[in-house]
DNA sequence: TTGCTCCTCACGTCACGTGAGGTGGC
DNA sequence: TTGCTCCTCACGTCACGTGAGGTGGC
């Protein structure tokens, strides 16, 4: 007299559901079951063993066409140790991205109110910045006399910019204009200045009529004119990959400053004869 | 004139596939975009923008449903806290588990050949052992006398039956039946001199001799009879969930044990009148 | 008779992936 | 002309879940 148990009694022992079970049958990891004369599904100590297994190879993360193979045969000792090791890599690099997903999250709970512009703001110091310092550092510019509104400016924007995986070569380039500001002190003080006071107009508003006075003073101070050869982080574009990535990239960076600022780069463009 | 990529390009700057960016139109998180005279989607800064959200959102964990709903309407701050939290709570969660099957795998790994047999061992000491230990202790007995055959026997049995989610209150029932065999100590040696008889007969061949031989130095020594009432841990079963959870138990108990050991345990059975 | 469990389809979920069959762009 | 990208269906994947409509067991 062979023991037995119905399909939801057995369900229950092993914590899953009875469509669980049918569904492991139905893809071929469990024989067909006895059945009693109504034609339920009866289970005895051998199917229990056998889901057991299941069961336990799905905790380790097998997908059920895997359970079935390291089932299948006797002796496939070699396969099961592949299949485990593969495993624990996966494994390991879920753990990893789930992590990094905690801390962010996390990061983002303790910073404030969530919203929006929180969501924008760069996870770190964007990798083109931290360059930036230490190359600036090493030309020996003092770093401190940039006012944090700048760097918090050009942490915002080289922070978009990074969140894209530009084409091949991009990286260089735009590293290499870099270079070629701040190798000449005027030209990079003139950066700065340009940055500073950009920072300044964040928070004006975009009818003003500051703004066409301040354009005016950059233009005549000649700050403007000294970075017309490449003009400011707008115009960082990389050379190759077709026009349009760089126009689109322009107006990425546009997009992330206030409207007054857009006016007053679009007006000193325009006082430069630049028609971009 | 707006900038302009094509799905492609814009998909390689996400790290994403052309058919993800179609499919996050079609759920509705994008709207219809621009169209080429040919038909072809056309992208600009600002759908480039939007779609940083989303895989932004995602990253973090949140359905493609739960995305369109905080991107939805401009300020549902308290809405995206809530999301957070509970993505934070649900990410832990899954770092444990990932953790927990992490190690499995490591120890399995790491403890020799993988094979099925190696799978059926139980990951840690029963719960159930560890608990008789400490009642044994509490007793007095001496458990260094008790050799590691029957521990790591008793280690498997146990484990097995802990693998399976029995019914309420069968754990209980179970303890109380071992409380009962301990609380008398002739019964308790007689339990343990059984289990080191059963532990000697694991490599024995099923149809040697020496298995009636045995079964009658036990059942001649009065051992056997002690245990009768409760015959060993074959028979603890608890009452109540239907006869069939009880009998299945025994099979599967008995299922765990070489062919010449369940021999020996029928045999002993059938000398004492028990007919299960 | 009532309520519970079981049965077998058939279709849904989630975030895309995979072709099929066809057209535009250089 | 060739090869690449794009287009729109329609169906597949993975591990089940969700009913629908019906029957057995106590």
């Amino acid at each position: 007299m062979r023991a037995q148990l119905r399909i939801g009694e057995v369900a229950a022992l092993l914590g899953v559901t009875p469509k669980a079970i049918r569904h492991y049958q139905r893809v071929g990891l469990l024989g067909e079951p006895a059945r009693s004369p109504a034609g339920y599904r009866l289970y005895g100590a051998r199917e229990l063993e056998r889901l057991l297994r299941v069961r336990r190879l799905q905790a380790m993360g097998l997908s059920l066409a895997q359970i079935r193979q390291v089932l299948g045969g006797p002796q496939q000792d070699r396969s099961l140790r592949e299949v485990l090791e593969q495993l624990l890599a996966t494994c390991s690099a879920q753990i990893r991205a789930l992590e990094a997903r905690r801390e962010r999250i996390q990061a983002l709970l303790a910073a404030g109110p969530v919203d929006a512009d929180a969501l924008d703001q760069p996870a770190a110091t964007p990798g083109m910045l931290a360059w930036a310092r230490v190359e600036l550092e090493q030309r020996g510019y003092d770093l401190s006399s940039v006012s944090s509104d700048v760097w918090e400016q050009d942490s915002r924007l080289f922070g978009l910019l990074e969140s894209f995986s530009w084409p091949e070569g991009y990286q260089e380039t735009l590293r290499e204009t870099v270079r070629q500001v701040i190798d000449e002190p005027e030209r990079y003080r003139a950066l700065v200045q340009l940055g500073e006071r950009l920072a300044g107009m964040a928070t004006v508003s975009a009818d003003s009529p500051e703004i066409e006075r301040r354009v005016e003073v950059v233009v005549r101070s000649g700050v403007a004119q000294l970075l017309a050869p490449a003009p400011a982080e707008l115009a960082a574009t990389p050379a190759p990959p077709a026009d349009s990535f760089g126009a689109v990239l322009r107006e990425l960076l546009l997009g992330a400053l206030s409207p007054a600022q857009q006016r007053f780069l679009q007006l000193v463009r325009a006082q430069l004869g630049d028609g971009g």
